[in-house]
DNA sequence: CTGGAGATGATTGTATACGCCAGGCGGGCA
DNA sequence: TGCCCGCCTGGCGTATACAATCATCTCCAG
């Protein structure tokens, strides 16, 4: 038992607690590591998630794994087949038109109230997360720029005070991230370098309307930047498709 | 071992097979027993879901009943508080609004997809849906009522061909039928009498326009006639209110 | 009589052990 | 030489055992 705990020590990166801490809060810090990793790219669609391989690497039994990897699994991050383990879901054509269709209904929908709501403080915080993607986007920073448009897009919609909503929508940008990972041409990441600044300019104006057909666009253009050609792959592709 | 599955068999009502399935088929239908009993309000708001006690119920390890209970915590409709045990979710005011506000959203929204794609068929099954739901109504069967009513709400959803939005507006549908439970007045159930099958009408001529503006009022209707009074009670709701 | 502290019991959280199934591989046969 | 069948191994699914924690009850002191 005590073995385990001690491995898991040196993973525990920063964290200064002597015990395995919460318990919980461990769950949810590996739940986030595996997400992150998974909507920054790190770890690629179809990818295989081994429960030992993370049970070890984390520190921690493979109960808590399973745990979390059906967390993931609800979420669509991650696929589950019945006895072969885990892998990173690997979005179909069809999955990707839905979850532009849902953003386009759901966000559009969302931007009068956000107008309506939203406080100089919240206009603050926004326009410093533009910044710093856009810093990220400069710097070369795919990984981390990625993650920061996804939170924007999750932000705004928590500013309409719809919790339900809101927690949709993370879901729907997480997925996204996924699909850009899958359909998502190199050079062309998801959001366009101003594109969130204008947002908030027509938000922080009060004009719901103007900011509900901006984020239409917005969306149309990274859906249409994507290449959604698949199937028809030769045999390397087999290779990495069917997961080894 | 083998006791254990001997005692599931006196559970497994009108199951002929003579072992104890594929397990993941018996670890969803539970999973659906239990939804199916807080859908239809047999398992009320706050009620305490003992591991132990579910899995002698059904007759397996409190592994598999944990794994239901994280799916049904996912889905809000229980609530996981941490060393407490899981309980039948009890939905704030808060929370109803907003669960309305998506429905309405989302629902509307997807009438003119769905009367676009509708066909004669789909018509027909509807319309039964319909007139079960009538009929149950009025056996007074609230139980089967409230769960035909939202299979109603989530089978219009996925005929817009949206899966992503379906299945969530199936859990919308889910916590809808909870908040009835906290917040519905008694005589007054959830969907009225032909609601359904006008709007059916309206998606049968392909006026999706009329269809959504139907659709908004239906869902309208049903918040109103909710008793959203929630907190101030006196002693003894205080006593239901925390579980026991 | 009331408030607090300790012990006890109940219940969840975690880890481990075991069984089963699928896929891979080698040998045998046509 | 090519195909097919059987074994074997790796990894998941389930159950059980253990540990930790919280609530409650009781007893004692003020």
């Amino acid at each position: 038992m005590s073995q385990r705990h001690i491995e898991s020590q040196r993973k525990a990166s920063g964290s200064g607690r002597g015990k395995d801490g919460d318990g919980a809060e461990r769950h949810e810090a590996i739940y986030r590591s595996i997400s992150d990793a998974i909507i920054e790219h790190r770890l690629k669609p179809g990818a295989r998630l081994r429960e030992d391989a993370l049970a070890e690497v984390f520190g921690v039994s493979r109960t808590g794994i399973r745990k979390i990897l059906q967390r993931l699994a609800l979420e669509q991050l991650v696929t589950l087949t019945p006895r072969r383990g885990a892998s990173v879901t690997r979005p179909t054509a069809d999955e990707a038109k839905d979850v532009f269709d849902a953003r386009q209904m759901v966000e559009c929908g969302l931007m009068p109230e956000v107008a309506r709501r939203i406080t100089d403080d919240d206009v603050r915080e926004l326009r410093d997360m533009a910044r710093r993607e856009r810093e990220a986007l400069r710097a070369g920073e795919q990984s981390t720029a990625i993650k920061l448009s996804a939170a924007f897009h999750e932000r705004l919609a928590q500013l309409s005070g719809n919790a339900t909503l809101a927690e949709f929508v993370g879901r729907l940008c997480s997925r996204s991230s996924l699909i850009l990972a899958v359909y998502g041409n190199a050079g062309h990441l998801g959001c366009e370098s101003h594109d969130h600044d204008d947002l908030i300019g027509y938000l922080e104006a009060g004009n719901g309307e103007r900011a509900a057909a901006f984020m239409g666009r917005h969306l149309k253009a990274i859906e249409a930047s994507l290449s959604i050609i698949e199937e028809t792959e030769e045999a390397p592709d087999l290779h990495s498709i069917f997961g080894r």
